[in-house]
DNA sequence: AGGTTATATGCGTATATACGCAGATATGCA
DNA sequence: TGCATATCTGCGTATATACGCATATAACCT
């Protein structure tokens, strides 16, 4: 046994599966759709559905796990429900992701650096 | 048609798929160890499998992916492959996620707030 | 009551994913 | 060469997900 374990702590279990559970929310592309256009207001189910340019049946689905996942809330006004963020950490969430993609670097072959050309043997 | 469409801008598609494509490697608890783990420096799959608990060939599949999307790279030394993090926004990206996921707010029962009790007909 | 709109939910299907296992590929050493 | 270690890749399977459709529910109006 020659592996030295480092000294620094892991994440908890709990708090690495709600992350990813979040994660997991914010990697459709309807949702982020959703949920950008409801970090500039709230809107309704209809409305969403314009600006993300899906069913609003789709779109309802998705809020509803939003919803269940605490990062949306909404409010019931006569027939519409005007849905909204449910805090800034969703903003920072989505915008720095969405920044990241603007800067992703799949540069230099970032698939196969590691690996010298495969011999053509 | 009575719907206003807002002034404010979607973000492009292709942003979009990025930024869920980059959310989506963020959404698995192994990876997200992985990635965690990365962020204290290089380390080689061997240690990772043992840092994540997980098997190394599950391990390596799970690099390759996030290898493919640029979120880290690996340098050969030997019969090692030493990962890291590819740069700040993966660190930035995992840190907001896992402090959000301590910080959630699933209170005030969210997932059923909207609506009045179901009238007991 | 009936009708309309807005939203929610249940179900089937096609696709995507994680994991386990086997085998292939690199590197180092005797 | 042969062998061991470390890593990678292909395949099968079980599970998860997004979407479309139909239907149910809620609120409003006549």
């Amino acid at each position: 046994m020659h592996k030295s374990l480092p000294d620094f702590e892991m994440p908890n279990e709990e708090q690495v599966h709600l992350a990813a559970e979040s994660f997991r929310l914010l990697s459709d592309p309807t949702r982020i759709k959703i949920l950008w256009a409801l970090l500039q207001g709230e809107s309704s189910v209809a409305c969403l559905a314009e600006l993300a340019d899906a069913a609003p049946t789709a779109v309802s689905q998705h809020l509803a796990k939003l919803r269940l996942a605490g990062l949306v809330k909404g409010r019931r006004e006569g027939t519409f429900v005007y849905y909204s963020a449910a805090d800034e950490h969703v903003r920072r969430l989505l915008a720095e992701g969405l920044f990241h993609a603007d800067h992703i670097d799949r540069g230099q072959d970032s698939s196969a650096a590691v690996w010298p050309a495969p011999a053509a043997s």
